[in-house]
DNA sequence: GGTCGTCTCGTAAACGTTTACGAAAGTTGT
DNA sequence: ACAACTTTCGTAAACGTTTACGAGACGACC
């Protein structure tokens, strides 16, 4: 069933058909009606190709991922979740969402290169943002709109939402400094992601503002994984003189942690002070639950809808690329309490 | 860049180019060699959009995936492998992949409506199949090829993969009984999915053959979820005349269960048995481990990849739909003791 | 030299849509 | 009654490909 087909079933013509489809003014509401009943009678539903062919866009956001990744082999619902609420979102603006999942053996650039050259899609959204990303470079030459899940320091014309990984850092340490603690591990991913450097500043920052010199050997750096996290509680527990509090980037790898902190008998919260960063189900199974941030994941979902489409508007005041930092509210547990007399 | 821009670069015509570049005979090597090296100079890709209009045909997969659905909320890593390995076998095919989220919140019949009729696809994988599932009947009566992983009573002309629920409850009674338990308790999901009936005819096969009568009071109902198996564990442990062991159709219920059984002073493995369905990276958190089934994502992964593109082959005997069974092999856990004396 | 076949390539139509343009009909104003 | 404007619609071109068809060049063969 293509227009033309509609068109004849009404004996009007196609330009008509497709205005009204389309609501463009100057089509008789008589006509209009008549048209859009044929149509949902009739099952037409516009052919994307020809349709995107014609007009140069798609109507279709890619929502690009790292598969692969250690990071969501610990069952992140992280995305999930987030993609559910854009989706809803953008199909509300008629808009579909695709999800390119690029794996982490591939060359991300000429994954890129593919996905831009194609015109599948009229805007990016990427995660997995670097401190300096060579993708960021690669899509501000192309003239595909994109934003990023992420800051980078690699400059170009896009939008970016963050989390506030600076101020949950500093945030942790004060909460730590508050119940006494001086000596203060903290774990940071072990590659170039941009989170990291953000939540190293707010670490310093809280130091600082604690009067608390940095010691080198409690910025510890492990993989985004349970198994990086099992690692890391290996070496704090492990440590000479064990640090008293331990803040943890990312709650993937909290529950490695804790499994090493039963390995080497080590009990979170009386002896080591634990913050982790998002709040999590999983962090129900946890004992003694963690303290952590709360990020409404739906909100951010939609913020992403919003951020992706407004880029793509004819009004420049809309479509001007802006950063945007997304707080966190601190959530209190068990697993925080002042250090032990003996330290 | 567009062909025509190609083609008048190198004074030949668009006609000679567009063979070229897709190997189709009759073009002299020395224009094809110059061809390819001018494309990739100028960085040329053809245009899905036009391609796919006149082809008739998209190279594109989509896998629909249902979000907001609260077995995802329970961060189930098992689709991400899944597509990982899936996308990693299509893109050797020169096919991508569009995951389709449809939130569980919308009409599931509508959103195939939409996907069907824009022609974004040329075959589709369907995931959370149910006993009875209109979706199939309406994918069965568009011409979209596809097919389901999970089985289906619904008829219709497609493949299907599906994991050996049957013979995984099969076997896990068999485990028990060999310990010597007798009472032994299922938790089964409360919807209309399929791998329930399948995983329920594989516990009453293996109660049947150990000669154990049916108690109906011990097939419980549950959310697939960690609230539904924490609600599982609650109604399990609470039981005046508790069961000595317990099977989990889903991993997922796993950590719930445990987290209910630790609120209630039940032991696992002591008090009551426990068999898990899929091994998981999450279990290695779990005391005691969980007996349990692994299962390969990777090579279901590429299996599915395989299957659907199976579908679009113009070889009749290779396009024929077709059923497989995905067996898993038997991880045995600290979660599986004799029963108490006592008992 | 004429006929035939093969190799290579150019031409043009087709895929399904959107939209600029102009034509026809109706309305208003003088 | 005529001009000018508005409303509504039909026509045709364009988007970027692929491919059926035919034409030209060339060699082989009788």
């Amino acid at each position: 069933m293509n227009i033309r087909r509609l068109a004849d079933h009404l004996n009007i013509s196609i330009g008509t058909v497709s205005r009204a489809l389309n609501n463009r003014p100057g089509v008789h509401p008589e006509t209009l009606e008549k048209v859009l009943k044929a149509a949902t009678e009739l099952g037409y539903v516009a052919n994307q190709s020809g349709r995107s062919l014609r007009r140069g866009a798609t109507n279709t956001i890619g929502f690009v991922i790292e598969t692969g990744h250690p990071a969501h082999q610990a069952g992140d619902q992280f995305f999930y979740v987030v993609l559910d609420a854009m989706n809803l979102y953008l199909a509300e603006q008629r808009y579909d969402l695709v999800i390119l999942p690029c794996h982490s053996a591939d060359d991300p650039v000429e994954f890129l290169s593919r996905v831009i050259a194609r015109g599948i899609v009229d805007a990016l959204v990427m995660t997995a943002t670097r401190r300096i990303d060579h993708r960021i470079a690669q899509l501000a030459k192309s003239k595909l709109p994109f934003m990023t899940l992420g800051r980078s320091e690699t400059p170009g014309n896009y939008s970016w939402i963050d989390l506030d990984f600076e101020g949950v850092a500093r945030r942790s340490v004060q909460e730590v400094v508050k119940l006494g603690h001086r000596r203060i591990a903290v774990g940071l991913p072990d590659n170039d992601v941009a989170l990291g450097y953000h939540y190293k500043a707010g670490y310093l920052k809280g130091l600082a503002e604690a009067g608390i010199a940095v010691d080198e050997s409690l910025i510890i750096r492990v993989p985004t994984s349970e198994m990086g996290g099992f690692s890391l509680g290996k070496q704090v527990a492990g440590m000479a003189e064990q640090p008293t509090a331990l803040l943890l980037c990312s709650e993937v790898t909290a529950a490695g942690v804790y499994a090493a902190f039963g390995e080497m008998g080590v009990e979170a919260g009386r002896d080591i002070s634990i913050v982790a960063f998002r709040e999590n189900p999983l962090m129900r199974f946890l004992n003694p639950a963690p303290a952590c941030f709360r990020l409404d994941l739906d909100a951010l979902g939609t913020r992403l809808g919003e951020t992706v489409l407004d880029l793509l508007s004819p009004d420049e005041e809309v479509s001007r690329r802006r950063g945007e930092i997304v707080p966190l509210s601190f959530v209190p547990g068990k697993s925080l309490q002042p250090p032990r007399a003996g330290s």
